[in-house]
Parts: C-alpha cells; structure tokens; sequence
DNA sequence: GTATTTTCTTGATTTAGCTCATCACTTTGA
DNA sequence: TCAAAGTGATGAGCTAAATCAAGAAAATAC
C-alpha cells in the first residue's frame, strides 16, 4: 500500500466518512512525503513548528534539555500519530521543543495554511479533526491525573494504555517519559517481578 | 448582563463570528441555566458526565479520592470556562471524577446531543470548539512538563499562569492542584518572600 | 458574639526516588 | 573487527517532599 492509501485509510477510520476522489486529489497533492535518518530533527527548539507530519512509518520522540543539560521526554509518536509541537504549529510561536526520529521515520507533512483548507474543503478531514480533538482532551485529562502517581503507578499505567511501547522504546526512554530516572525504572521492573 | 448576553459575547470573541438571531434563539432554548449552592456537586463519580456547563459565575473543583481518602484536586474552573468530564461527557461513561462547587455556581449547561446540533447549525459554535480544542491541546501539552518540574517550579509556574487562582481558592486547593501536601506549599511560600 | 470548623504554619521524622559510581551486556559504526 | 557508544542492573548515600503532630489564626455558623 503507498503512503497514500494507508493515510485515507486512516482518515475514512477515525472521521467515519468519505473522501471523495476529489478530496484525495486535494491531499495528495499538498502533503508532501518526507524521509528522516534515526536521529534527524523533525524540529528544533527555537524554530517555529512549520508542519505537522502524519507518520506513515517510524517512530520519534518529542523532548525538552535542561539547564543541567538532561532531556524530558513528553511524548513518543508512532505510526498514525501526528507529529508536531501544537502550540508552535498553531500560534507560530517559537517552539521550546525538540522533535528528533528515534528509527528511520516517513511522514506525511503539510503546513498550517494548507490544514486550515483541508478544514474547510474536506468534511472527512474535518471530522477526523474533531475526533481527534476529543481524543486528545481525554487524553490530556487522564494524564494530568499522573501528577498523583507514584512511579509504580505510572509505570503500570504505562504498561496498561501502551503495551507496545515497551516493545519499541529504550528503557531510558520510557523511564524519562513517565519522568523518572532509569535507575529507579530499573528497580520498579525488578521489584514487579516477585 | 444577562445570562446570555455574557454568554453571546464569549462566544463571538472567541470564535471570531457573530451569532444571527436565529442563532441566539437557539442557544436560549437550549442551555439551561443552574444554580448550584457551595458544596454542592454538579457531577459525582460514578455517574455518566450528561452535562457540559458554561459557567456564568463562582468557581469549582475536580477532583478524585485515593484510597486512603485523600482528595487530589485534577482542574480548578472559574468563569467564562466550561464544566464537565470530557471523557465521560463524549463517551457516555462512568465518570471517575467528582464536579463540586467552591462558591455559589451558576452555569448555562446542555447536552451532549444539544451541542452535536449547535456544532451542525451555528458557525460560530463550531469555530469556537475547534479554538477551545486547540488551546485545551496546548495547554494540555504545557501541563505535562510539570512531571519534571520541583515543587517550587510547579508554584512559580502556576503564580505566572494563574495568578488570580491565589487570591480566589484557598492554599490547600492550590496545593491539592499542584499535586503538594500543603505543608511543603507553606514552606515554599515561606521561602520565597525571603 | 462566641463556638466550631477550616486554614495555615512550624517542627520532627520518614521515605520515595534521585544522584553518583561501577559493571556487564549489546548494538553500532568506521 | 574491535572500539565506542548505548543499555540495563545494582549498591550506597543523599535529598526533596510526604507524613505526623500540634498550635495559632481566620472564617463560618448558630
């Protein structure tokens, strides 16, 4: 299946409508296929966030550096996610996020303007849109609720909503993306066991 | 100002469109207003999330109870903000969350089938809801970084977001809010005036 | 207007999770 | 191919914040 296809796939699932041929034409012809190398940057801090990506293939992790110089993981992002730094994309404001390609990575990308056409133009893209929107608020609410978590917690929280990130992710990984050191990541895991 | 009038307003300035009358019309017939005492719930755990409320005036919290019966407060809502569990709300399920006024409430509240239509019918409601989702995303995307963050940086944060949140909720709200005991908040309020 | 509940402060103690350090094992790359 | 980098485990010690306890101050209720 071509980038393409699986992308209206995705759009016909999640939206529950239609794309038109036309509709298809329109999206062909303004996201633009592009490759990254395992550690190319979708973005950089300081940059604003021109795209948003749908990944077709990959994976890549969206992160913050400290003063001390270590990195906070926020999100990891893999097949059918989108790839940007929302407020970025959406205010153009400088990003204070790094988005980097954790395997070789294929996206689908296009920028702000064009969204807002597809919006407009493409009532399965819209309806994908609001899905999505509400799939997010969820998300963010259940997260949120994380701040109360023990490490434990938020470890089997992990294992339970993303199994398949222990599969694909480093130990590091997952360890700073549940805000942990890896140590005591380590320790959970073995602790567990018994 | 009316009830409505308030409401009309909000809508047109965050939406960027104005209302027709026919638009108006429909919005009075369908959003209810209630009145709710301090202390009283709009919404306890257990329960299907049926309404989603504007607030019009007072404030309230959500929160959880752990097990040990520790309440960990998850949003504080003030005016001009909308009230309800989007998971439970969107998806008809049980809500882990309990709503509960801090002040005398007064909300304009609907339902889930009511909004679908008012999203269908009123472009300015539509457009409202897809700038209410983008800054829910953003902000959503800003609270995650506080995984990381110390218990000092956590309060800082808040006193530059929502500053007026210290005059109108007392410190154990706060402190519930930014996952302290509120102990260690008094602490860090001592230290910093130093 | 006084009793009662709630809120805030401060001290002492405990603990979860971090940091630092070391070692073994695996993967990557020139 | 073998050096370098990355990954994971484990121990020792440290520290930020929780818990427990008690009293002062403020708000609320009768």
């Amino acid at each position: 299946m071509s980038y393409f296809e699986a992308f209206f796939d995705y759009i016909q699932k999640i939206s529950g409508k239609l794309l038109s041929e036309d509709d298809e034409h329109l999206l062909t012809a303004h996201f633009k296929p592009r490759k990254l190398r395992k550690r190319q940057y979708f973005l950089q801090e300081g940059d604003v966030c021109k795209y948003i990506g749908y990944i077709v293939k990959g994976s890549a992790k969206t992160f913050t550096v400290d003063e001390k110089g270590h990195e906070h993981i926020l999100k990891l992002s893999v097949e059918n996610w989108w790839l940007t730094d929302f407020e970025s994309f959406y205010r153009l404001t400088p990003s204070r996020f790094n988005i980097e390609a954790l395997e070789e990575l294929e996206v689908l990308q296009t920028t702000h303007a064009e969204i807002e056409e597809f919006l407009k133009h493409i009532p399965a893209f819209s309806a994908m849109s609001n899905v999505i929107s509400q799939n997010n608020t969820i998300a963010a609410q259940k997260r949120m609720q994380a701040i109360n978590y023990s490490a434990e917690e938020r470890y089997e929280e992990l294992v339970s909503n993303y199994p398949h990130f222990l599969q694909r992710f480093s130990q590091n990984m997952i360890a700073s993306y549940l805000g942990l050191s890896s140590e005591t990541l380590s320790r959970i895991k073995k602790n567990i066991l018994k």
